[in-house]
DNA sequence: TGTACATCAGTGAACGCGCGTTCACTGATGTAC
DNA sequence: TGTACATCAGTGAACGCGCGTTCACTGATGTAC
């Protein structure tokens, strides 16, 4: 096999971030076909058209180009939750908006999504894993719990414990996610009816 | 560091088979220690006390080896789950016992039941991926719907579709195990909160 | 009861591979004078 | 306007490591006669 190295055209002086940035999306890339078990310094080189060592100019080893894509991935998954809510203004609609959003996210990127919420999936120190876990996990709770306490000031929901609720709820999500991408061919009735059956009842819509 | 090689006392003829159960064994364990990613065939040699090449008297490959690990992690859900049940007569504390044992399982048990539920982290060939989960999935799922059948029956609960319901409450259950392993540091209410919240919405309990 | 021998359980050396990481380097780009 | 030079972005060779896998082998165990 010949591999015809198209030599990369150098980024200018001044703009040699712009690689980092490259490395950060073939890493994401490589993470959303094979999974983390495909990334490796050298892969993440290849794919970005580098050879392995220009990365040390960015990053101090492969689990800092990990934690940018997880940033990433954070980003991402907090557009979607937005844009969830967006064009909704009854909260039942925008409640359910943001669950559907969260299914989606985990749909169209199952690989990004098991790496912000698959323990040991991507090895972080463990206080740089505390951190980015609470971001994540407060921003997309917060998501939840604001959408149960406007559905119940709008008298939509009977829930009297929105947090204990928002975090079932959250389970519920986080397991649909799970389960329908590790297995498929499981008999999944339509969407709608799980999903909804479990957004009615824990967040206990009227 | 000197390495103390204590000789292994070889089994006996047609005592061979004992060394696959112990290769299993120590794959087992460093699942359970390390994850997934600390497996390999070297590692389950050195864990067992053997050299590399004599795993392949016993397994054709490392897959094979955790083809029998997940084998064994389901019989020992299904136990879990048999003992959840037990000694309960009241069809609604029984099934709540399936559902607490769900957990415990996980609990106890994290790597295990990651490689049962977590895709791609073992790596089967397509076909017996499809098998085994449909065997677990059928298995660990039976207990479900049979629990809340049993409910309705007994008046205790007034679901009307005890499949997709299960279904729900699979759902709900996996995505706890899921996430109070990936983010422990989150404030989890008792698990008696969320748990029953669960629980008692998902199959609409009385 | 003794002994030659086949079998079985497992060893040890060796291979090629991809990996992370280091190091000295190259050559284009921009800047000082 | 020209030129010498520092800097910057990235290369290429090399290292040691653990890995999966192969191969010829060893020596204890049981069996046939």
């Amino acid at each position: 096999m010949t591999v015809v190295k198209s030599p990369r055209t150098r980024n200018r002086r001044g703009e040699g971030a712009r690689l980092r940035e490259e490395i950060v999306a073939a890493a994401a890339r490589l993470i959303e076909e094979g999974g983390q078990h495909a990334v490796s310094l050298r892969a993440i080189a290849r794919r970005a058209g580098i050879t392995a060592p220009s990365i040390y100019a960015h990053f101090e080893d492969l689990d800092e180009v990990l934690k940018a894509v997880v940033a990433n991935a954070f980003e991402a998954l907090t557009d979607y939750l937005r844009r969830g809510v967006e064009g909704h203004t009854d909260p039942v609609a925008q409640l359910r908006g943001t669950c559907h959003a969260y299914l989606a996210f985990g749909h169209d990127h199952p690989e990004q999504y098991a790496i912000l919420f698959t323990r040991n999936n991507i090895e972080l120190p463990p206080e740089v894993d505390k951190t980015v876990d609470d971001m994540l996990g407060a921003e997309a709770f917060s998501f939840l719990i604001d959408g149960i306490r406007e559905c119940v000031a709008a008298g939509h929901s009977d829930s009297t414990q929105p947090q204990e609720d928002a975090t079932a709820l959250w389970v519920a999500l986080h397991g649909y996610v799970g389960l329908r991408t590790a297995i498929p061919d499981f008999p999944w009735p339509p969407d709608e009816v799980v999903l909804d059956k479990l957004i009615d009842r824990i967040a206990m819509l009227t």
